[in-house]
DNA sequence: CAATCTACTTACCAACTGGTAAGTTGTCAA
DNA sequence: TTGACAACTTACCAGTTGGTAAGTAGATTG
């Protein structure tokens, strides 16, 4: 076995969470996915709090990686926004529990926000505003400007990686899939358009 | 009182149910609200679902309405579309609450996705695909395609409104309140240069 | 004046919640 | 061989969950 029960543990939750949310999710409901006890979990984690922030982590990290590399190997302004943009509306779709996740985040932060808005959203909004900002024809943007164009954006790739089941619900499993099929290089389409229009 | 005992259960409803999500909100929470048990909601609803369910139609109605009586009065499909938006945008950022909960319906649909899937965004998605297709030089679109970009132009608005706490938690509400300021006007910007780009 | 209905209440309930305490079992180092 | 430690377990706990049953007070109606 070369993951450990900790990383098990880790994993099951994630996908609860995502699923269910915070208060959807009891401990012995993860620990139950595994076939241990919810002692066993308490046990590595301490407390459900605990274990939450531990998945939360294992989302950021990757990406937040997966980011500086992009904009180590592409000098180009536009081609890292563009780039930025939809790294992170890929890797979102290809995982759909981290996405849900972290737009759960989003909703029930007016609660836990002060420890939890910054650990994701913050350094990568500001990563992207700096991309925006240094592109050519940005410059009357305010940073203000730069964040809401920013956050359309990711918006938009944000919104569509979550709306899977509800989309596919509506429309049928099949139009859903051709709708998903071009949804990348309509993004890359967006993104264009408005830069093209600064 | 105008309002009926059942009317402000609704609204308190709506309320806890947006911010802390389904699983988050005990019945009792609801009722304690108003000052009343729990069993006095009990008695109006049957069971939380149905409260739940009552209080996502209270959010429906109003919205269609809306959407159909600026359609009938705005003829040219591109004002339509741009129009349409804007009001599901104003709409959701007056009440970030009726924002929120359907945020949350998205994200819980693989649970109840059958019976909720299509009580919104069905007929409402149908709306703005037509009248997407029905601008000049978009012929050439796909209804798939045409989803896409009407549904990036929706999650852009939409992921805006919902993330307010967070954002003005990473940035202060200072920042927060300018950048809400330009947001509509971006947000125009966004849907007009992806229409020219067409 | 009695009967019915609505809007509630108190009194319960079994199941589940997160969490504590106190073991038990196997591994590994001194 | 002993002793410590990690990784669990069973046995609890008090508080909360959604929900049922059986009332009660007041207004409406015959």
């Amino acid at each position: 076995m070369s993951t450990t029960t900790r990383e098990q543990f880790i994993a099951a939750a994630r996908h609860l969470f995502a699923e269910r949310g915070f208060y959807g999710v009891s401990i012995a409901a993860v620990a139950e996915a595994l076939g241990l006890t919810k002692q066993a979990l308490l046990h590595h984690f301490g407390n459900k709090e605990k274990l939450y922030g531990e998945v939360l982590q294992s989302i950021s990290g990757p990406l937040q990686e997966q980011a500086q590399g992009l904009l180590d190997r592409t000098p180009e302004p536009q081609q890292q926004l563009v780039e930025l943009v939809l790294l992170q509306y890929r890797s979102q779709s290809d995982d759909a529990d981290s996405a849900r996740l972290i737009m759960r985040e989003l909703l029930d932060n007016e609660q836990r926000a002060e420890k939890a808005g910054n650990w994701y959203l913050a350094p990568y909004l500001n990563m992207l505003v700096d991309a925006l900002l240094a592109v050519d024809g940005a410059a009357h943007l305010t940073r203000d400007q730069a964040l809401a164009v920013i956050y359309q954006w990711l918006g938009a790739a944000h919104y569509f990686a979550v709306s899977q089941p509800t989309l596919a619900s509506i429309f049928g499993a099949r139009a859903y899939a051709k709708t998903e099929a071009c949804f990348e290089d309509e993004l890359r389409q967006l993104i264009l358009a408005r830069l093209q229009a600064l």
